[in-house]
RNA sequence: CGGGGUGUAGCGUAGCCCGGUCAUCGCGCCUGCUUUGGGAGCAGGAGGUCGCAGGUUCGAAUCCUGCCACCCCGACCA
């Protein structure tokens, strides 16, 4: 068992945390909870933002920003919303610091400079959003309002991890807002299904698309959609959620259109994110004992090519034989990397590209020249073959292709064989404490029953999945009768 | 904010119980030579207010007090 495969919090935790370090992608930094993403990591993330922002624009939405401040009254409006997020705010008290009168060369905030009214660093933005989109809307013709925003947010979490949960992270929310209530409710699922679309074929992250119980709505929310993904420690991650909102924050911010017929209503509203957490998922999800392992789609980096030598003129030969296959790699649209330094020997790059999870290595040494070959790594599968330079362009293509698919299978099946369907109580706390993972169980569907079994086993349910099938059973807890199973787990 | 743990070079650590050639070792870094198909070898070298502030003592990394930071578990949470 690789000592990445394991269910005890510490270890894995501690693997975890050493793998984003070592593999250049993040570190803690100074500032409490806050993480300083580094080039490689942001150059994934990059990756991530620009074919999330092309699908949102495939589907009809323009990017914009709002501010980063939300004055509290703005910020309290729709009391949910407020209450949900009231216990995690940075606020902002006063806008100037002085010369500290008692202690030379220090600061102090200057007291004459407190704000009137508190502002709030945004948590999330439909509070400032739906304040401005009342000025926007009047009419029918004015809608739908189709937006995104790339943004920071804060959340002062007590416990913070690297990437999964920091104080300050990125993200993208899209805010729409709609004249039906079909139509908001049909946005919401869209963009819950982009969210699957994305993770599953773009980063082979096999999720569940499902909504969320009551009690783990979105405050301020009607419906939370969203997609959840298990992790190799058997624990779930929540990795996009998707809210039809209703006319919650419409009411809230008395936000009115004139209907064609010559009413007045109240607009509906859906809100959808994802943000940097997915790099803690896809880490968590592909990753071994060797370090990363990235999704061909996601690599900065796509094949690295390694050269061996040993004299000068075995260099020039290299170099010569490696010219044309970078370019015919880049006319075929491949992301390659030659690693021509000479400061580092080719077994130190080995293990530095198979950290840093690149799907594929090409080692390019003398007898290679020779006749024409090159060696062939593929991070996946840890496999080496020796193939012809001829073929290389389509052996690569063909390559990434299947790693993109084979990681994806190999979650798949490692979620199935770690998602359990139980009936009793008893049978539940012992998958729970043995092997972890999704639990699929029949629930009665109180509120009461789901803190029971919280409070019993720190197990939540993850989410009512939008395939379940409905049957007649009785709740694992209750024994009252119950329509459906849904999934339980312990959960980041 | 509760419970537990840890702070010694860029990183990881030994020493702490029993105060005194005690600042250890490994990785990394620098120089030179030899090396280069899986994290190179040898030789030499640089680098530390032992988390911070007090106290006890002839003498403190070591004992005492206070503070700070980080990690894990809980509460909170994407």
């Amino acid at each position: 068992m690789g000592k990445h495969l394991t269910t005890r919090a510490e270890d894995y935790s501690k693997w975890y945390n050493e793998l984003v370090v070592k593999a250049d992608l993040a570190e803690t930094s100074a500032v409490r909870g806050c993480m300083v993403i580094k080039p490689y990591g942001y150059a994934i993330w990059e990756r991530m933002q620009s074919i999330l922002d092309k699908k949102f624009k495939e589907t009809g939405h323009s990017n914009a920003y709002f501010p980063l401040f939300v004055p509290k009254s703005l910020f309290e409006a729709e009391e949910q919303n407020a209450e949900g997020f009231a216990k995690e705010c940075a606020v902002v008290t006063h806008y100037r610091l002085e010369n500290d009168p008692d202690r030379a060369g220090k600061l102090r905030v200057d007291p004459k400079a407190k704000l009137e009214e508190e502002l709030i660093v945004r948590p999330t933005s439909e509070a400032i959003i739906w304040s401005t989109y009342k000025n926007w809307i009047q009419s029918y013709r004015d809608l739908p309002i189709l937006l995104n925003q790339w943004a920071n947010v804060v959340r002062w979490e007590m416990r913070t991890r690297l990437f999964l949960r920091t104080a300050e992270f990125l993200w993208q929310e899209g805010h729409t807002a709609h004249a039906t209530e079909a139509e908001a409710l049909e946005e919401a699922k869209k963009m819950n299904g982009v969210y699957a679309n994305f993770v599953e074929n773009y980063m082979s992250i096999p999720v569940v698309q499902g909504v969320k119980s009551a009690a783990e709505r979105f405050a301020g929310a009607v419906e939370t959609y969203c997609i959840e993904a298990l992790m190799q420690d058997g624990k779930a991650l929540q990795a996009g959620t998707s809210h039809f909102l209703g006319q919650n924050f419409a009411k809230a911010f008395d936000v009115k259109f004139a209907t064609k017929e010559g009413g007045l209503e109240h607009v509906w509203a859906t809100s959808w994110g994802v943000s940097t957490r997915l790099m803690g998922a896809l880490i968590m999800t592909h990753s071994d004992d060797n370090g990363l392992v990235l999704p061909p789609e996601l690599a900065p980096y796509q094949v690295v090519i390694v050269p061996i030598y040993r004299s000068d003129e075995e260099h020039e030969a290299i170099e010569k034989a490696v010219a044309p296959i970078v370019a015919e790699l880049q006319k075929a649209d491949v992301r390659v990397h030659f690693d021509n330094r000479d400061t580092h020997k080719p077994g130190f790059k080995f293990n530095e590209y198979e950290l840093k999870g690149v799907p594929l290595r090409i080692g390019i040494g003398p007898r290679d020249v020779a006749n024409g070959t090159v060696e062939l790594a593929r991070r996946d599968t840890l496999t080496k073959k020796s193939i012809a330079q001829s073929n290389l362009v389509t052996e690569i293509t063909t390559t990434l292709k299947e790693i993109q698919v084979a990681l994806f299978e190999r979650a798949k099946t490692f979620r199935l064989e770690h998602t359990t369907e139980v009936d009793t109580f008893e049978e539940f706390k012992a998958v729970l404490a043995s092997k972890g993972g999704y639990i699929s169980a029949f629930w009665d569907g109180t509120e009461e029953t789901e803190t029971a079994i919280k409070e019993a086993t720190k197990a939540t349910i993850r989410c009512i999945p939008l395939d379940k099938i409905t049957e007649i059973g009785t709740c694992v807890y209750s024994g009252k009768p119950a329509m459906h199973r849904v999934l339980f787990a312990k959960a980041y």
